[in-house]
DNA sequence: TTATATTGTTTACTAGGTTAACAGGTTGGC
DNA sequence: GCCAACCTGTTAACCTAGTAAACAATATAA
C-alpha cells in the first residue's frame, strides 16, 4: 500500500509537534508573505498590476519627478531591473518619462492622471483585501502587528 | 542640478508620511520576509542550505520514510520541483531514496546519520540567528507574533 | 583637461518555481 | 482477468523576478 508511512507521518504532523519549520519565525513569515501576494494578485485580478509595478507607481505618485535611481534606493533593488518595470508601466499609459533640465542623464518619472486613478483604485482594492484576510484578528493585535513589522 | 527633485523627494519621504506601502501589511511582510532570508543564508554560510533544502531536510528528519509527493503537499510546491532538491541533499549524503517494498512507484526518503546532524546544526545557527534578529522585541512581543503568523 | 562617478539601459545569467508530457506501477469496476 | 483511471517520480520547456557586468552619455572634482 502505498499510502502506508504517507498516513503514519501524516498523522504525527496533524496533531503533535508538527516540524521544527513551524517554530522558526522565518518560515511562518514566509508562508504568510505568500498568502498575502497570492491575495493581492486577487486583488487587482489577472491583467491588474503585479506587486511591483504597484509599488513602484506608489511611490512615483507620491513623489512626482522622482527619478530610476531614487526609485531603485527606495525599493531596494538594482537600476537595471526597474527598466522592465517602468517600460510596462509606460506602456499603460500610467506614466512617462520627462527630460529634467538641469541633468540631462536623468529622465525624471511623473505620474498621468489616469496612472494615478488607477493606482487609488488599485490601492482601495489591495486595502480591502487585506482588511478582509485580517478579518479573524482583534483591532489590538494588528495594531501590534503592524509596528512590529 | 541631479539632486535636486531626488533630495526633495527624499526629504518628504523622510519625516513626514513616507508612502502608502508603509501601511500596507503585505509590503511589510515582504520586506520582513527578505531581511529573515537573508539573515537564513548568512547563518548558514556560503555552500550551506538553502532554505528549501533545510525545509525538506527537516521534514525527512521528523517523518523517516516520508514520500516525495507527500513532501511536495506539506511544503505546498509541485513533486518536479522537489527532484532538484532532493538530488541535492542526496549528493550532500545527507539523505537516500530507498525502494518501498509494498509500492514500487514510491521512493521513501530517509535521512542519514550526517543528514540528521547537519540538520542539527543548521536548525541551532538559524535559531540563534532569528533570536538575534529579534533581539530588539520584548518576549511578550515575539510571543505576540508567534502566535499570530 | 583629465580622471572619476552617475544615469539609464541592454545583455547574459541565476534562482526558484510552474506546466505538460512521460513511463512505470497501482487500483477499482465490471 | 481486463481495462480504464489514477498515482509516482522524473524530464523538458518555460516563466518571473531578480542580479551582475558592460556601455554610452553625461556630470563633477582634481
Amino acid at each position: 500500500m502505498a499510502s502506508r508511512n504517507g498516513s503514519q507521518a501524516r498523522k504525527r504532523e496533524d496533531h503533535d509537534t508538527a516540524s521544527d519549520l513551524e517554530q522558526l519565525f522565518g518560515y511562518n513569515l514566509k508562508r504568510a508573505y505568500i498568502i498575502f501576494q497570492t491575495d493581492f494578485r486577487k486583488a487587482l485580478g489577472p491583467d491588474g498590476l503585479g506587486p511591483r509595478s504597484f509599488a513602484l507607481l506608489a511611490l512615483v505618485v507620491r513623489f512626482p519627478n522622482i527619478t530610476q535611481s531614487e526609485l531603485a534606493r527606495a525599493l531596494g533593488i538594482e537600476r537595471s531591473g526597474l527598466v522592465a518595470i517602468v517600460d510596462e508601466l509606460e506602456g499603460r499609459g500610467y506614466l512617462h518619462r520627462v527630460a529634467v533640465p538641469g541633468d540631462r542623464r536623468v529622465q525624471a518619472l511623473v505620474a498621468t492622471t489616469e496612472g494615478s486613478s488607477a493606482y487609488a483604485d488599485a490601492l482601495q482594492r489591495v486595502r480591502d483585501h487585506e482588511t478582509e484576510l485580517l478579518a479573524d484578528f482583534t483591532d489590538d493585535e494588528k495594531k501590534t502587528l503592524a509596528h512590529l513589522l
